[in-house]
DNA sequence: TTAAAAATACGATAAATTTCGTAATCAGCT
DNA sequence: AGCTGATTACGAAATTTATCGTATTTTTAA
């Protein structure tokens, strides 16, 4: 039985971003970070990251008298989490549809599209 | 100034999944397709869709006693704004990142790569 | 050693979301 | 007309999420 899996609120999702550039930061560090774009204390950015810690979203050190966190969960295993939710409850469960919408709206560059392309070619070649 | 996006939070995005599939829709319609997956009393979808009027997030005819309701925006509208989000908020900005782990996790038969391609190609000649 | 600065712990409140019970209203029958 | 069943309206409780103030602890440096 898999450890069930634990969605992130979006102010979690901000934290996790910082966790995942940072590898580890303390949450001054965070909070330092957050405070470029967002208007929020200190303690609710403490207080988020202790729950956090009790819902096991990220693991710490608390040796030390500042502690130290980490996210618990890499960046790569909660996209694919959410994107399958979204697929699910926004496109019909179709990946294609998404993948489709995404490139509609937001534009990639030449280069991009080339990466995009040698990715289906290895896919189809399996 | 456009007209303020409105985020529809989870409950509200599944009663509009069935608002885009059935065009329009009673409570009771609506009430029946969710109950197949989830367990909630039919006053509770009431009170979202009540709800989701006074957010403008649907539409209502309440000229007959049984009111019908359809969807506000399109489900393309929508797509494009939480798929807009969730590349800021998980992707750091990259559509592409987006894209590619789309692929590499949920399986798109060769026929859908073959469609991405076209639109890819679609777009590089532009 | 003691005062100031910085960090954590914790409880409480606020705000948003979800759930549901009950009353009022309306349509269709008999 | 009066009863029954279905529907809406509405308030309130429950839950989840976010915010912050205050007390306590710890480190540092004067």
């Amino acid at each position: 039985m898999g450890t069930k899996y634990i969605k992130p609120t979006e102010s979690e999702l901000e934290i996790l971003q910082v966790l995942w550039e940072r590898k580890i930061a303390s949450v001054r560090d965070v909070h330092e970070v957050l405070a470029k774009t967002k208007e929020a204390g200190y303690t609710t950015t403490l207080k988020l990251m202790q729950i956090m810690f009790e819902k096991g979203l990220v693991k710490r050190d608390s040796t030390l008298k500042t502690h130290f966190y980490q996210a618990a969960t890499s960046r790569e295993k909660t996209q694919k989490h959410l994107l399958g939710k979204m697929i699910d409850s926004l496109f019909g469960g179709s990946p294609t549809q998404l993948v489709m919408q995404a490139l509609g709206d937001h534009k990639a560059s030449p280069e991009e599209l080339e990466e995009i392309q040698r990715m289906i070619n290895n896919l189809k070649t399996q």
